[in-house]
RNA sequence: GGGGGGAUGUCCGAGUGGUUAAAGGAGACGGGCUGUAAACCCGUUGGCUCUGCCUACGCAGGUUCGAAUCCUGCUCCCCCCA
């Protein structure tokens, strides 16, 4: 094992920050003195099973704790979920039940195993409903160690306090309730994206008020997605989820601005090209990376192929898959094959021909060709736009 | 308890009786250019049996030749005063 110095000089080396300065090199030092392993905290969201590359940030950082020989304890946030975040505007989410928070929870160890260590030694997986089940006294003792002013400290509330919109005081209540996992599972470090930066402070206050040592805080940026602009998520659709197909991996990164490069390199922990390498070169080398972590070297290395034939040499690719028409007469109805066969609608599917986005074996469809015989499509590779195929199957 | 404001297409947001499938923007999609980057240009963006038809402006009724626009009731949301 490194020694705690150097370890924390490399755990803070693409975080964003550390809090209290120096707290994290302190209770690496405690901790070795001590001969024991720190008990490092993520709290986890189980509405969202889907790990992206944005969750990993803070995962593969994680896991840098793991293989500094500490431990990780993952907090499944059960107990919240099942009141419902009804952060930002007033669409209140959808109260999950136990079993859906059970499922997700299970999606995302099952996911997160790509990158942490299970060792049960270096691993603790917990669900925050063991100790937020609380009753009214316990609650009103939690309470008691925060003020309103204390949480309008943070900027969104202040905001939004000031220009009248709506604060809930489930939302008020939700960094109460973050912190004392803090207090329930010990923790001694707690790592989050930048964006959480308020809640893990407020951990550390309500550990003293409970008594127990407070936790140093680390927290990661956040990664930007493939628009390069806002923060990765699936909502925005700029998300590239860690369990995607290694072509889509390559595909998706490949659209990343060069501009948001250099950021995926850091936070992603990926090994830059040496200086002065063409930013596409540089960019492949990014999504073969990604593609080899999650999926093996040879998947990624048939994931460039892939990508140079088919977005490169403008090759169709090799594993289109088969569509079957049924077809009774001598020509078949193009808009209806086309929305069958993509899952778009006619009007869809007519738009595309009108704009001259169909081509098939190739050759573009002329926008008043809406019908079209049997003989043309029979094992023609139909395309549209220019990433969607299909291999067509006339079936009498 | 009192007063006021609001609910429009994927999102934001115009529209206060007719030429409104509904301005504008964002996003998305298609084409061009290209490095599936950015920037830029053009086009599209409810559905369908597509020169037309159907469905749409919180929900349910009503007035009218005609309503997103007016009236009634309902649901939900927000703000201010106390």
């Amino acid at each position: 094992m490194k020694s705690a110095a150097s370890n924390s000089a490399h755990l803070t080396r693409n975080a964003a920050e550390e809090m209290p300065a120096g707290e994290l090199k302190r209770k690496l030092l405690l901790a070795e003195s001590e001969n024991r392993a720190l008990r490092v905290k993520l709290g986890l969201d189980p509405t969202a099973p889907d790990i992206h590359l944005g969750h990993t940030v803070v995962l593969q950082k994680l896991r840098e704790f793991q293989d500094a020989g500490h431990k990780v304890v993952l907090i499944v946030g059960d107990q919240t979920a099942r009141v419902g975040d009804p952060s930002g505007r007033s669409e209140t989410r959808p109260v999950l039940t136990g079993a859906e928070i059970l499922a997700n929870a299970q999606t995302y160890e099952a996911q997160a195993a790509l990158i942490l260590d299970q060792d049960p030694a270096r691993y603790e997986l917990r669900f925050n409903s063991e100790w937020l089940d609380m009753s009214m006294d316990d609650l009103l003792g939690l309470v008691r160690t925060t003020t309103v002013a204390q949480l309008l400290e943070r900027e969104d509330f202040a905001n939004r306090y000031k220009s009248g919109e709506p604060i809930s005081i489930l939302e008020l209540l939700y960094p109460l309730m973050q912190g004392y996992d803090s207090v329930a599972v010990q923790s001694d470090v707690e790592l989050g994206g930048t964006d959480q930066t308020f809640n893990i402070l407020l951990g550390r206050d309500i550990q003293r008020h409970y008594g127990v040592p407070e936790q140093a805080v680390l927290t990661m940026p956040i990664l930007p997605g493939i628009d390069g602009v806002d923060k990765m998520s699936k909502t925005k659709g700029n998300e590239i989820a860690i369990t995607a197909a290694p072509d889509e991996m390559f595909g998706r990164t490949m659209r990343l601005p060069d501009e948001a490069m250099e950021s995926w390199f850091h936070l992603l922990a990926v090994a830059a090209p040496p200086q002065g390498t063409a930013p596409r070169e540089a960019k492949a080398s990014l999504a073969k990376a990604l593609v080899e972590r999650f999926h093996g070297e040879e998947a990624a290395s048939a994931a460039e192929a892939q990508f140079n034939s088919q977005f490169v040499a403008h090759e169709v690719p090799d594993d289109v898959e088969l569509f079957s028409i049924a077809a009774d007469g001598e020509q078949v109805h193009l808009p209806s094959v086309l929305a069958e066969a993509f899952g778009i609608s006619r009007s869809e599917a007519r738009r595309l021909l009108e704009q001259g986005g169909v081509k098939v074996d190739g050759a573009q469809i002329a926008p008043e060709a809406l019908d079209i015989s049997c003989e043309a499509l029979e094992g023609a590779i139909v395309q549209i736009g220019r990433r969607r195929f299909k291999k067509f199957k006339i079936v009498r």
